[in-house]
DNA sequence: TTGTAGGCGTTATCAG
DNA sequence: CTGATAACGCCTACAA
């Protein structure tokens, strides 16, 4: 069957292409009579409105790009979290008949600045959503604002760079993982941070800070590691740690990966999980109820933190009243108890 | 600045909008001279062409659409496939400027022809390319067939599909596993296949079966499981196999994901892997490295694969000679020994 | 509520 | 090799 423009509806349907174009769009001002006639012609001649001629003349790319730091370039196995940010901006651009390009850069490039203002003016997009740790990139926030091109953050560590931003509880809820560790009797607690240019990520050390004041516990400068969210670096920290004459009986990761990192290492040096040491993680990527032993960590909604987000990004690039509340885009992360946790050894 | 048009170009340049179009396209029948000339404007001017004005008039989308089953459907992990595909993609579309679609779908969906076809009509995409199981989806490619729309397949069972196909050595290399572990000493070798609907992993069953003979080694029906590709079967199948009065002393899983649930199983039975034990995997996931112990397996280059299935569709896409050739279609598997399997129990 | 005219910014045609 | 002019298919005014 031959394509069919909107000429040949407006035609068939014996009103003006505009008219069509109304229906189309969902557009208000058609009697409710003559949109369903329009209606059943667009199906009998399996009409397909031509996007780019749409886009061309509403000057609109109906496309959305969701910027997050490539996986590949790191040492990170379950790459989850990537999938969690496309599947939420996947059901949200579909509802919205948007198409979404994604894409991975490296944070650390120099000419990532450069690169993402071509991609804005090569493609056009509508709009950005930014996952951490470009979401806490100031100078990348700066140069996309200064395109006029509306974009959204996830998790950023300054809440004040757009209005347009999902949190999370990262702090809290640290805390509160410090204090089960606490409350299962362990007093010698290891702290192995996540990259510092990922801000909510330094938040989950201050609320490690908070649980051990809360707890009466105090912080052994040994006991704090600078990583960087590797699963080779929760393997390197953990075998100093564990080496040190007086070593922790529990070790808290800012990630799973690195966690998983400190399990390696345990089993390596025959030290048993969670008899003899405890590890805690943060994100519950599948894989921490895989590992052997199973890892506690703390769930958070990646999905449904990007879906909040692509949300009032739409709402601000579809210049609507935004129908999500403020609370929503607090999203809380909650502990999950597995099994590499346990009592302090006695 | 202002955004500056090919009028705006080809006045500056003193030539006419079709010679900046020339140049832009890089299509012959321009003076060298006029094309610098033209070139150095541009870079002056800031020209960026208007996609949507070039898409409507060339009657391209310049538009790829990756086809891969969506992993959060399942129990599955390490989402690093669909990562690694998708960078592939993303690497040749960049050198094409070609922009790509992601589209996650489910291959036992009965819409799934329905939602493939109107993806087609509506984004009006240049090419496909379909990630396995979807590769063997007979009715979904002859329906993407009727469209007229390029696609090519990574792996498909089927070989006479479409002549744009990446293939891999499966079988062989599933043999060849096989054949090391009877190497080690094995001769009760259990096996867990993977989803039928993939019919390369059927391959690594005929290839385990090849093993075996080579090896002088009889299959016993007990030791052949139906897996489907989920850590939670593998755990399952563990269980079953190790719970056997005469067990297995190897299994061989078709992916790492089974693998992985046959190593927490016998964790959780207390049975020492590789001293009682030994596993193999298939696909070499990142997490592959980071189990405990780490995992023996046949890793897939999937990336590259992707890369050349893209590049063949890109050829057909832009109907010109193909420089792939056929040789770099057959791509092969190379076993990778690490901690979970040693020599037979005596 | 509906329709008309004009333009969105390219590429394609075909003559020079 | 180069250029005028007509598509491409839809949307946005504005008018009716």
């Amino acid at each position: 069957m031959p394509k069919s423009l909107i000429y040949d509806v407006a035609q068939r349907a014996g009103v003006s292409i505009k008219t069509v174009s109304r229906v189309v769009n969902n557009e208000p001002n058609v009697r409710e009579n003559t949109r369903e006639k329009v209606l059943a012609v667009i199906k009998e001649l399996n009409y397909r409105p031509n996007a780019s001629a749409r886009k061309l003349a509403s000057q609109k790319s109906y496309l959305i790009a969701l910027l997050y730091d490539d996986p590949s370039l790191y040492d990170n196995p379950s790459s989850n979290y990537v999938l969690n940010l496309q599947q939420g901006a996947l059901r949200i651009c579909k509802s919205e008949t948007y198409d979404l390009l994604i894409h991975p850069c490296d944070y650390r490039d120099k000419n990532l600045n450069q690169e993402v203002s071509s991609l804005i003016h090569n493609s056009r997009v509508d709009g950005l959503l930014l996952a951490p740790p470009l979401s806490d990139q100031k100078s990348l926030i700066e140069t996309i604002a200064a395109t006029d091109t509306p974009f959204a953050l996830i998790s950023p560590g300054n809440k004040t760079l757009t209005p347009l931003s999902v949190f999370t509880n990262d702090r809290e809820v640290s805390a509160e993982m410090t204090e089960y560790l606490a409350f299962l009797g362990h007093k010698k607690i290891a702290f192995i941070k996540g990259d510092p240019e990922h801000k909510a990520l330094q938040e989950r050390y201050s609320g490690f800070k908070d649980g051990m004041r809360n707890s009466g516990l105090k912080i052994e400068k040994n006991f704090v590691k600078n990583g960087d969210n590797s699963f080779g670096c929760g393997e390197l920290f953990a075998k100093q740690l564990l080496s040190l004459k007086n070593p922790p009986t529990a070790i808290f990761c800012c990630n799973d990966d690195m966690a998983n990192g400190v399990l390696r290492t345990a089993y390596k040096m025959g030290i048993k999980v969670p008899d003899s040491l405890s590890v805690a993680g943060f994100d519950d990527i599948p894989l921490a109820e895989q590992t052997n032993p199973s890892l506690t960590t703390i769930r958070q909604p990646v999905r449904s933190m990007t879906e909040h987000a692509l949300e009032i990004l739409m709402d601000k690039v579809k210049n609507r009243e935004s129908k999500i509340s403020p609370d929503d885009l607090l999203i809380k992360a909650k502990l999950v108890i597995r099994e590499s946790t346990g009592k302090a050894p006695s």
